[in-house]
DNA sequence: ACCTGAACACCGTTCAAGT
DNA sequence: ACCTGAACACCGTTCAAGT
């Protein structure tokens, strides 16, 4: 069953890691899928039966970027008690996915503002928005969220989380778990004084 | 003095205003350097000459963005009489900037995230987290500030800043004007029941 | 100082043809 | 169904040479 002669059987998967990797750690100028063609031992055109085109390959590694980043921030809120910690915990999910995949960041919200950006990037992100909004809705039926229109508070919270990683994103992380809990404190107690 | 036979003797910020009008219209993927030139009514090599190479390019029109936005959050800033109202006018001029000129800002992060990013961009980031600065040190003196780092409360409201911006860059604008002021509200109040 | 023209080594995409 | 090989029209970059 080993030692496939001529289908790879597995080529789709095989270029997205590779691009992934080529993202990561020469960024998006080196991306090449003549180069990942090579690296993964099929011809130049092989690709072109998985992915339309260069953009579809980017929207595919953008979308994977999403679902990862969002099972991550379900499990971080899952995981602690109550709303600060809950909040505390997805501050350095997101954190640590920006520092540990800048470029797949940039690239995710690039191809989401792209012109012929494919739906399910948006969708994917809005699953992220409800991850946060499921978090928020929690805290405020256990009396730890003020009352208010619940979609507001969650979409400040997850702009506050995005906008933290992506300035942070080169931040040495000793420094990150320095500031992070300063930064959740004044979400919490607000900028007016109480 | 008109009619320049050989030099072009402005092609450098010709490139530039090119660049960034191909990048607003067709994207990041349809940049190029020989398309330039030829628009520019020059040889293919001619740019060379201005910036070393593709990448340099990109980051003096990266390090543009950076200036002229931190320029507008400025002008917002001191022409707004309370904390609220500056910080409202502030969030609607990422906003602006972020949905006129989504591909330059995603690409403004992009480049100052880049391995080989060069100081200047680090620099003109500093300078726009200072306006921000700026006006939460001031409003702390009127007391409409709570008291606290500054640092800690100016980098809350540029990640809640660009972080709105930059998930509604695609938001149609009259949904942003109604939901900007709920956003500044919930961080001038906080999450936490007053 | 600034630009040209040719050359080089790459691209992405398409399409007949192979297995 | 999946891949190859050749072909096409592009790239970015370099470098001698021109003005």
């Amino acid at each position: 069953m080993t030692g496939r002669p001529y289908h790879h059987g597995d080529l789709r998967a095989v270029l997205l890691a590779g691009a992934e990797r080529t993202l990561a750690e020469r960024g998006p100028g080196a991306l090449s899928l003549r180069e990942l063609a090579r690296e993964a031992g099929v011809s130049h055109a092989a690709p072109s039966r998985h992915f339309r085109d260069k953009t579809a390959l980017l929207d595919a590694l953008a979308l994977s970027g999403f679902e990862r980043l969002t099972e991550r921030l379900d499990a971080a809120a899952s995981e602690s008690g109550d709303t600060r910690g809950g909040l505390l915990a997805m501050g350095r999910v997101y954190v640590a996915f920006a520092l540990g995949n800048a470029a797949l960041l940039d690239l995710m919200y690039a191809r989401k503002h792209a012109p012929d950006s494919p739906g399910e990037l948006t969708a994917a992100v809005g699953r992220l928005l409800e991850t946060v909004l499921g978090m928020i809705a929690e805290g405020q039926r256990a009396g730890e969220v003020a009352a208010g229109d619940p979609e507001s508070i969650a979409f400040t919270v997850a702009s506050t989380l995005h906008g933290f990683a992506v300035l942070n994103s080169t931040t040495p992380p000793e420094e990150i778990d320095r500031s992070l809990p300063h930064i959740i404190d004044v979400l919490a107690t607000g900028l007016v004084p109480r």
